[in-house]
Order: structure tokens, then C-alpha cells, then sequence
DNA sequence: TTCATTTATTTACGCGCGTCAAAATTATAT
DNA sequence: ATATAATTTTGACGCGCGTAAATAAATGAA
């Protein structure tokens, strides 16, 4: 049941066989050939929470997402896992659930799980900085997707800029320039850099920005844009006939309501709004219509995310300067807009 | 840093804060008030997975679900959490990400995590049974959502049957009878029992069944539904204006198809299909048209699946009988059928 | 005050494994 | 065959904590 049976019954020492399996290529080939046929026949395997208790560097890596029940997390938080397992490594993932004190909690025991090092996506505004900043003094952290300035060995997310000037540059060169739909106060710092593009390229194209701004509170931003978007309508308070959201899940809950009034969206004759937004959420594909949409580049977000995370690893948890890395968005053109 | 020194600057024996650290009530007032000043002033916590290594009984809790980019799963993952936590345990969530070995991988983790008790859901028809049967026979372990007969101490689940006759007899009542739409090869057992359903109740309705099979593998359903409905509408394959559809996912497809042929679908006058389906997936409040459907009772579910489990490790890992516990469903009638 | 009872401390060992240094063994080169 | 280098074994200790038994101290009732 142990590694001392498992050694017994190998007829090889313990410290040997503890070798082996922090390094295969660490023992002679003869003695790996005989724990490997012993390991068909006992299939023992250690026990990785008592290997990770006295290792000088485990093998551990912590990846924290705020929302897990947000498709867009679950689908980054899948793809990290896998180059993490592809990698030699043991990913634990945690959701803050859009809670402060349960992200607190998380690093709490991240600390006890020693890791390697840790993916931390913040929760944002939310976020108890202080914490985090000790946190990261402590664990080598690289943050994605919601960057605080200066906390963490690195940033990799998405360039906001990006994302909102190709979106208003196509809405704008194809129709009315659109006018800007967001919460009146994200819970993510991306929202801010979003509508400070927004501003920026209105600003340069010579259009006249509009932002809409509407209540509520929380993750279920669909129900958010839905409730908001019914009343922003119902009220005619919509500058333009073009509406460009924060995010996709808005968007989603603004073809709700749309849809609801009987208003079509689109590009078509018959359509009298055209909707585009960001981040190409997993489910804007299958909106009615589809939405157009800047897509991130999850694979290389991720990729770069695990990447700098492993080169941070081989450093010893060190790296020179911060560093930042932004992906560019790509414009995807679909039914709304 | 670690309990001996904070016993030391408590002027506490470690035993006794190790005490404490199992149950605050298990030691003198006068004792725990000590404990707790010194905890405020030092902040020391202990390491969770030192702890669980030599317990007789872990606080630890594995959580295990099929697919977590599915919000179906994020979701009562979720809330299974928050519940555990709040019991206090430390929940740890995995995702077999809809890989046999990935699941089996999952097991193995657990048992070194040497878990008071286990929430799993099996990824159904790919589930390695043999192995699992194996884990539930070393660890106390609930299944859900996924039932493997006779594997494990209980099963909590959704009642297929009342999923499928309320959402058969509602859409019989109201207008023509239903076909089922379905994939080929489902990975879910529930998908069989859903089939089933359908046929039992169309023969008790006296109407003639017709089941629509769409190929595809794999978890993108939303996509298999999107060109399997894609397929079936252009061929005029469709025998109903009626169609039910196995489960929610699906059924976004489905949407998306008949949105980009310029069919539309509802209950209203110039609407030409009907369409209905199951889970109360979170995003079928917000498709358009928004999608009637058969609820799961998330919270139902979630809840007696946790009240189970701690009630099995409360009796030391065995039940009497195994349990199975199924949750009729609640009928959502919303703008597709 | 005395005795019984509760609670705390001490001591010692265990969990499953990592790691280090010294000694013994094996492989490779000459 | 011998010297040298590489690998393995041995033995001992550590990680951070749980746990059990024996002892000591504090409490509370009589």
C-alpha cells in the first residue's frame, strides 16, 4: 500500500524507487525496468499530497477562476488544465464563485498545497489586493485575464483596445457608429479598459460616443443585459440603432429582450438593430442570430499563461521584470451585426 | 509557521491546538479564548493536506462531474460546494472533461486526498464501470446525476420519466404530438432513459412515436444539435411540427438551425415549429425564442445529494441499502412551445 | 479542605513520503 | 584486471500534523 511495501516487493530500496518517480530517467535503465514491471503487477501509485508535504518543489500548480459557471472560465480553465496535465503536472482548480472571501479562502489553501506555482484569475474589483499582493510575494503567481498593476510575476490577458477598435471601426465603417452597453459598475477591470477604447476610437473616428449604462449587481450578466437592455428599449433611450456590448453574455440577454419586443437584430432589411460585442463567449456562436463578436484567442492566452508560468517555475519563481502580455481580439462576423 | 511554533508563542501545548483545529468547543473556554488571540495576532493556519494525512477522518470532500464547461454541471458543482463548505469541508472540485482516463486519473487523485466521502458523476456510457466500482468500494461515494447501477453507497437524480411526460403530455395537449430528437450514440444514460420515456408515454397517449436520430460524438451538443437540425430541416426529415428534444443543449442547436434557415420557432401564428425540451439549462432563459423545457430541481438535487453523503459518512461510510433518490421535474413553459 | 472529574501537557510514535551523506555496489574505461 | 565514475543502498532525519497513553494541573462539588 505504501512506497516501503511497493520497495519490499521490488526488492529495491525506498529512496530508489522515490527517484524513479520524481525522475524515470534518474535510476538505471535495469532498475526502472524492474520497478516498471513490478508497478503492472502492484499497481502501486504515491500518494501525491504526502510527496508534495517535504519536496522542494512540487509538481503542483493552482489555477483560480472567479466563475466557474461562466462557460468562458470553464473553457480556459479546461484548456490550462490539460497543458498542465500534458506537462508533468498536477493542476487543482478552484472557483471564487464571484466571492471575496471565498477567493481568500483559496489561496489560504493553495499556501498548504504548496505549489509549483498558481494561474490566478482575480476576481477583480471584488478582489482584496492586499491579499493577493502577499499572496503572490509568497507564490509564484502569474495572472490572467484581470490584471492588477504590479502584483504577480506576470500578466497574460487580452488587449481590450483590440477588441473594441475593430469592433467599432466594422460597425462604423458598415452602419451607424454604435453606441456603448455596459454595467454601470463592472466587477471586471477589462470593462473600464473596454470603454475607455470605446471612447478613444469614437474619439478618433470623429463619431460621437454614447454610453448606456445600466443597474445590477452580480454574475448573471445575462439576466443583467436582459432586464436592461428591456428597459433602455421600452424607454427608447437607445442613441443609435447600433449597439456595441461590454460582453457577450450582455449581448445574450440583450437578444433576449430583443426578441421579447419583437424587435429584430441583425443586418438584414427587416432588422432595425444591429448588435456586436466582445470576447466570443462559447455559447455566441449559437445566439439567434449569432453574434458578432471579437473573439479572444484562448489558445494562445492559455498557452502563454502556462508557458510563462513554467519558464517562471524554471527561474525559481523569479523573473526579471513584470511581464505583460496582451493578445490581440479577432474580429468574428456573424448574424448581428 | 507550522504548529509547533505557534503552540510555542500561544505558551500552548501542540496537541491541544491540534485539538482546537479539529474542534474549537473540544477544549476549555478560558483555552480556546487564548488560542483564538494568539490566531488573530500570528494569523497562523494549519496545512490541510499535512492534516488530512494522519486523520482517522478527513474534513475533505471530493466533488467530480463529466464536463465542467457544461453550466449544467458548473452549475450544481457550485452550489454542492457552497453547501460543503459550509458544513465545513473542504470540497475539491474535478472535471474528467469527458476523458475516461481523466476520470480514472480523478480517482486516483482522490484516494491519496483520502476524501471523508465522495459527490461523483459518472461520464456515463464512457465510465471505465470496473474502476469505479473499485474506488466505491474504498471510498464512501454518492453518485449523481449519472447512475451506474449498484455502484456506490446511494444515487441522486432526476426522475427522466417526469421529465419527459410532462414536456410529451404538455406539447400533445396543446398541439401536435412531439417527435424526439436525440443523438445517435448518447454518452449519458439519462438520454436513454429520456428515449424510453418518450416512447412509454406516446404509447399510453395512443400516438405514434417518431425518434430523430442525429450522429455526433463528443460534449459540443450544441453544435451536434445545430447540424444534425441543420441536416433534418433541409432534408424534410422532420415528421412533427412538434419537436422535443433530450435535453437543453440540444436544443440551442436546434434553435440556431432553425434561426439560420428562417424557420421560426413558437407558439405564435407565424410560427412553424414548435420546439421543447429538458434541464432548465441556464442559458435556456435566454434563447430566442426563450426555450420551454423540464427543470431540474438544481437546489433538490444538490441538496439531498449532500444531506446523503454526510449522512453516510456519519454512519461510517456504509448505508443500510442503497438508496436511489430521483427529483420529478417542473415544467417551464416559456416563448418555444 | 478533600476528592472526583474534567481538561491540559508530555512524551512518543505514526502517516507517506523527500532528501541527504556515507558506504557498498555496479558499470565503464583503460 | 584495475582504476574511475556512476549508481544504488543504507540509515537517519525531516515535513506538518494526528493520536494515544500517561501524567499533571485545574476545576467543581461535597
Amino acid at each position: 500500500r505504501n512506497m516501503d511495501e511497493f520497495a519490499a516487493l521490488c526488492g529495491i530500496s525506498r529512496p530508489t524507487i522515490s527517484k524513479y518517480f520524481f525522475d524515470p530517467n534518474s535510476v538505471r535503465q535495469s532498475t526502472r525496468d524492474r520497478i516498471e514491471a513490478a508497478l503492472k503487477e502492484y499497481d502501486y501509485r504515491p500518494n501525491i499530497y504526502a510527496m508534495n508535504q517535504n519536496r522542494r518543489l512540487t509538481k503542483n500548480i493552482g489555477i483560480v477562476v472567479p466563475y466557474l459557471a461562466d462557460p468562458f472560465f470553464a473553457e480556459i480553465a479546461r484548456v490550462i488544465e490539460r497543458r498542465c496535465i500534458d506537462a508533468g503536472f498536477t493542476p487543482t482548480l478552484f472557483s471564487s464563485h464571484g466571492d471575496q472571501s471565498q477567493e481568500i479562502a483559496i489561496l489560504d489553501t493553495l499556501r498548504s498545497l504548496r505549489p509549483a506555482g498558481v494561474l490566478l484569475a482575480p476576481l477583480g474589483r471584488a478582489s482584496d489586493k492586499a491579499q493577493i499582493e502577499e499572496f503572490c510575494r509568497d507564490v509564484p503567481t502569474i495572472l490572467f485575464d484581470s490584471n492588477i498593476e504590479g502584483v504577480g510575476a506576470a500578466f497574460v490577458g487580452s488587449d481590450n483596445f483590440s477588441f473594441v477598435s475593430q469592433t467599432v471601426e466594422y460597425l462604423s465603417r458598415t452602419g451607424s457608429s454604435p453606441c456603448f452597453f455596459e454595467m454601470r459598475d463592472p466587477a471586471n477591470p477589462n470593462a473600464n479598459k473596454r470603454r475607455h477604447a470605446y471612447l478613444e476610437m469614437m474619439r478618433r473616428l470623429n463619431l460621437e460616443p454614447h454610453l448606456v449604462k445600466i443597474d445590477g449587481a452580480g454574475w448573471g450578466f445575462e439576466e443583467i443585459g436582459r432586464v436592461g437592455a428591456l428597459k433602455v428599449l421600452k424607454e427608447g433611450l437607445l442613441p443609435t440603432d447600433t449597439v456595441l456590448c461590454s460582453n457577450d453574455r450582455l449581448a445574450i440577454g440583450f437578444l433576449s429582450a430583443c426578441h421579447e419586443l419583437g424587435i429584430r437584430v441583425g443586418r438584414d432589411e427587416d432588422c432595425t438593430i444591429r448588435l456586436a460585442s466582445h470576447d466570443d463567449h462559447p455559447y455566441s456562436r449559437f445566439t439567434c442570430p449569432s453574434l458578432t463578436t471579437a473573439a479572444h484567442d484562448y489558445e494562445a492566452v492559455s498557452d502563454h499563461a502556462v508557458e510563462t508560468l513554467f519558464r517562471l517555475i524554471d527561474a525559481g519563481g523569479k523573473l526579471e521584470t513584470r511581464e505583460e502580455t496582451l493578445f490581440a481580439a479577432r474580429l468574428i462576423m456573424r448574424g448581428s451585426a
